[in-house]
DNA sequence: ACACCTTCGTTCGAATTTGAACAACAGGAG
DNA sequence: CTCCTGTTGTTCAAATTCGAACGAAGGTGT
């Protein structure tokens, strides 16, 4: 009867979950974000793009790759990348396998940046999450979010 | 001696809590942006309001204590007040018992358009979140999280 | 070589977000 | 009452974000 067209609400526990995901998720960027403006000048996104050049080989990404790992939008990224660019942090070079594509590349400046603004943000996540937890907390959250990041990549249809 | 400068960096759990943190959160606001965008034209932000509105006793709240329920910023809010209320979904009117204030009701048409949003939007977050878990993992999801929160808004010094 | 479809990164305009500054008011201490 | 401090919501300029459209190039099948 109903039964099709009434949707499945959430239960308490399923509400908890996803209004303290949402919650959560909005405290924390704010946090972040004040942090690193007021100690490095940096937004998160632009910390974020370090970082993935940082642990990239040669410290280097394609637009797209980089994209990708940020999960944001390509001109998003073409106007943070030039952002960072004007700071120095940031250099855009061609690629050499394919005539298209632009790689972005950690400048000194920017190895020298990401260098002195992960301490303070790496202690500032441990304070705000990972000290809040306890291990098993911690592990149980890894393994969930990992499984719904893989449901989201998979069906991400741009 | 080194130990007292350097900074403790996340091991491969604590990593990866984080991380999935970080990319779940941008990807499911992703999805649930374009859903909401494309069957009600609504933005996330302002389907939580709705949300929200229809959740308090009167259908209506201050804007300041709706704007820490959102998590948002109080010009962000008036902005996004302002475009419910050229809708038709939210009105504002003052405040009995302080000059000041400003309270923002859901009118009629707001409950009607939260009604039909409503079931697509849990539909998907039942698909991308919840039904991708066990019910032992959003029991711990919605404990943890809850603690973060609890942590954040405490000494959230605006 | 040719047409065809996809991918790459950028540009553009519109929408949104933020923090700082502001005026008006509330709430108390004296 | 009167000053003083904190709150409330808005306005403003600046920064950021997104999607659609674009030109240019890759890759494939014929």
């Amino acid at each position: 009867m109903s039964a099709l067209n009434e949707p499945r609400w959430l239960d308490r526990d399923e509400m908890a979950a996803w209004r303290g995901f949402v919650v959560a998720s909005n405290l924390l960027n704010r946090r972040l974000e004040r942090q690193l403006k007021e100690d490095s000048g940096l937004s998160h996104q632009q910390y974020e793009i370090l970082v993935h050049l940082s642990a990239a080989p040669g410290d280097s990404l394609r637009m797209t790759e980089l994209a990708d790992k940020l999960v944001t939008s390509k001109s998003g990224l073409t106007y943070q990348v030039t952002q960072l660019e004007r700071m120095g942090l940031v250099a855009r070079r061609s690629c050499p396998s394919d005539v298209r594509g632009v790689i972005a590349e950690l400048t000194g400046q920017g190895r020298e940046m990401i260098r002195r603004a992960a301490p303070g943000h790496v202690a500032l996540v441990r304070e705000l999450l990972i000290d809040v937890l306890t291990r098993e907390q911690l592990a149980v959250l890894a393994e969930s979010l990992g499984a719904v990041s893989a449901r989201l990549r998979q069906d991400d249809v741009p």
